[in-house]
This record gives structure tokens, sequence and C-alpha cells, in this order.
DNA sequence: AATGGTCGTTGCAGGCATTGCAACTCACCT
DNA sequence: AGGTGAGTTGCAATGCCTGCAACGACCATT
């Protein structure tokens, strides 16, 4: 809606790719170097991008500062730690949490897995959205009109051979899961990783964000994954109530 | 520099506070309405501004989702994570990583500590610079104009009786610092927590990033902290040096 | 040392994007 | 019903943004 704006705001996806100098940047927007250079400056002025010693501009320390504050704000994510932790004390694996937000799903807690770490963490990253147990619930609960231009706009990459290969095939299994109440991802990411998710609702009985176990094969099974589903579903379920003001843990909140 | 960025770039540190209706940003940014509409809805197109149920915005998913792509652009974090999940595996207490940057120091990394754990992930949380051993490290290793137009510009909260009280015995802190080339707090941030920092240098000799270990008190005296001293400044230097283009840990990448 | 090229920066004038106003809708409350 | 408050939209005026061109700094080449 705003020109200018517009303009500012599309360049952080640019430099997030990687470092790029004045140039480049004005080529990318499609404007003079004056213009890009002044719309950088500003971007500078907030800290959003930073200069460096090359003269190079990347992404900025207030852009890291700004999106650590907004997770903090995400009451969901402070309640449902615990449990996580408490989670991941009993099974040993890695525990995730994810809300849906405007067509991506974003893993927004962590608990690290009690064998041999790797990746760190992928908190704030978009998840896998065709594939993904945690996606798969949000999904699930969109209203049908929603989901299914959801399902069009989406690309359906085959990371695997277990991947969902189309718009179809996405839709049916969302109302499997839907029905079941809880979702798998049985190597359709990594060939080699299941997990097991299940959904936790509001006041209202709206999907507010799921959760899910997630363990290589070389560690257990995905029958022996799915034996935890009781554990993982009732861990869900106990967000859902203090999420929604039952069982309230210091100050009650009531109804949105 | 440019009006319209600039007060779209303003609402978000202001959302970061937490939700706020169109009214409460219009007033905020001394606009009217119709104007913080406007902007609002170019950077909700770009995904930095979320319109929650009761039509209040916060800060939206991509926002996060950049942030994230920035932190994993920085190489030092990537060269210097496994050294410090080395660290954390030696002496079992909680390991950071911080860069400075304008102005602030940010906790890029960190491992958590084997005892009990507390408060989640700040990474990303700009640290209390006046107190912290690793923004010590960092600021000391400023040219000398530039780190006293900084001094006198920050505040100095008094976070315990043995924070730094103000811009002089920042000073001199700072420059005992690089010249015993680490730094500790002691208790000057909480009053129970002591840390042992050590600084990481690029190829130049400039000190790129800090690091640092921290436990408190109930766990290990300050002494006992410090005797980890030697480990710590083992690890830092190791880090500089791959860093640095020595013993390159797959393929070799020289000079800056 | 001189020269040509590249890149970032700045002053300027013209034009268009942005702004604030006012009117409108819609929901909610009295 | 009436009234209040919030969000939204069309419009006209103006002030901000844009692109140009010239300048300066730096580097590489002759």
């Amino acid at each position: 809606m705003s020109q200018t704006v517009d303009r500012a705001l599309s360049i952080l996806p640019l430099l997030a790719e990687g470092p790029a100098d004045l140039g480049q940047v004005a080529d990318r927007l499609g404007v003079h170097k004056s213009t890009a250079l002044r719309l950088l400056r500003t971007l500078h002025e907030h800290g959003m991008v930073y200069r460096q010693s090359d003269q190079r501009y990347r992404l900025g320390a207030r852009l890291i500062a700004l999106a650590q504050e907004a997770m903090e704000n995400l009451d969901i994510r402070e309640i449902a730690h615990p449990h996580l932790v408490r989670l991941n004390e009993l099974c040993g694996h890695t525990v995730h949490l994810a809300v849906y937000e405007e067509a991506e799903v974003l893993y927004i807690d962590k608990v690290e897995s009690r064998y041999p770490v790797r990746m760190y963490s992928r908190i704030g990253k978009p998840v896998a959205i065709t594939v993904a147990a945690v996606a798969k619930l949000l999904l699930a609960d969109l209203p049908e009109a929603e989901l299914r231009a959801l399902a069009d706009k989406l690309d359906y990459p085959l990371y695997t051979a277990r991947s969902t290969p189309n718009a179809p095939a996405f839709l049916k299994e969302l109302e499997r899961v839907r029905e079941q109440g809880w979702a798998t991802d049985l190597g359709g990411h990594e060939e080699s990783i299941n997990c097991v998710a299940a959904p936790i609702r509001g006041a209202d009985g709206k999907v507010v964000a799921a959760m899910s176990v997630s363990a290589p094969n070389v560690v257990v099974t995905a029958e022996e994954l799915l034996n935890l589903l009781p554990q993982v579903r009732r861990t869900a379920d106990a967000i859902s109530g203090e999420y929604s003001g039952r069982t309230p843990p210091k100050d009650p909140k009531d109804t949105v």
C-alpha cells in the first residue's frame, strides 16, 4: 500500500540471503542507487540493517532483538515450555512447539533430544508445511474455504518418497488428521526421522498450537514412537487446559 | 532519512512491547489513524506484523523467520558452536557467545547448563552492556574515541551493589580488561551469578566475538569458576584460530 | 605517476506518492 | 432507537520521494 515502505521492507528478505552492496540492492529493487541508499540509511538508523567493514549491508541486531521480544510475547510459549521440558525428561526425544500464522507454520520452542545433538536451534524457522506433523494439525483446523485456497497455493516438494505429493493428497491427509485428533510424519521430511504430534486448543476449541516428539528411527522405530502418543496427547491436553484458564498456574486469565 | 519508512519502522518496537490497536499506534506515532492504518497494512503484507483475532496488531512470523536467517548467516556462530558444546561438556555450565554491533551487545549462541535449567533461550537478547563480561571484552577493543562517546551515552543501571556505577569506572575496568586479555562479571548483573569470558579474534587481531562461562555461586564459587579460565581461553583461541583460517575445519577461507 | 573504471554520496527540481480530513460503515452498548 | 467508538475509504493539497547528474574516493591497469 505504501510504495516507499514496501520497497524498504523488500530489502530485508533480500539481505537475508546474504550480504549485498548498494548496487546489488538497487538492481534487485529496480530503483536508482540513490533511492536504495536512502532506504538503506533509514533501515540502518533503526538497526534493521548493519553495514559491515567491507561496506556491504546485512541484517542488523535490532531485527534479531525484535524477533526475540516477539516470541517472548507469545504467552502460549510461556505456558507450554515447562510441559515440553517434562515430556522431554520422560522420553528423551526432541520436543517441538509450533504455531500457524498466515500461510506459515513456525517452530516457536524446542527442547533438544538427550541423544547426541545435531542441528542447533531452528526455533523461528518456517517448517515444511506439507509434511510436518504439527503443520497438519494446525492446517486441519482452518476453515474449509481458507484451507482449499491455501492448499492450492502451496508447493509440494518431494523431500522423500513419502512426502505429500499434491493438494488432493494433502487435503485427504488433513481430513484423516482432523478426525483422529493427532498426526504423524513418518519419514516425509527426512527419510529417517519420524514425528508424533498433538494439537493444543484454546477455550473455544480452536487449535492455537501443536506440539510434537521427533526421533530418528535408528533410536526408536516408528511403532515405538507411536507408543508415546498417549503421553504426547496428555501433555498437549494439559497445556490446552492451562491455556484456556482451567487450572490456572499463578494468576487466572479467562476468555480471550 | 525517509519519513514514511521511518514511521513504519517505529511501529515495530512499539508492538514489541505488546499488542496494540490502530488508535494506539496512531497516537504513539503522532499521525492520523488513516496514515497508521496504511503503514500497518504495508507491514502486514510483508508479514512483519500480524493481526490477531481481536483486531489488534502484534509482531509477525516473517520477522522471526528473518531474524533466524540473519543469525544463521553469522559464520562466527557456525564455527564457534561445536567448541561451545565441547566446553559445556567439560565444565557443565552455561556457555554464551556474543557479538558487538552498533552500541549493542547480543548473545548469538548459548549452550545450557547441565545443572537445573531456568530461563529459556535468551539468544538474540541484548545483554547488560555495562556489566557483562563479554560486553567488556567487546567494548574494550573499540577505538578510543568511539569508546568514549559510547561510554558517555550509556546508562549505568545498578542491578546490584557490584554493578559498574558510571562512565569513568567503566572505562577504567575496560582498560584493565584490555590489558589482561580476559574479563569477569562477579555478581554485577545478578547477585549470585558469576561469569568468566575470553575474546575471539579475527586474522587482523580485532575482537570479533566473545564467549563466557556463567554459573550461580550456589554451584561453584567465584574462585572455582576462575579456575576454568585457562579452558575458556583455550576454547576462545581455538575458535579464533579456526575463524582466521588457521587449522581449517573442512574448506579454508583466508583473509577477512 | 597518470588514467580509466567502479562504487558510494550529495544537491536539485519535478512529480507523484503520502498525508490528514471528513464522511461512512459496522458493532456494541446505553 | 440512539449514540459512541473503532476501523475504513475517497479526495484534494502538499510535501516527500525519486531519478538525474556531478562529485569524490578508491582500486586496478598502463
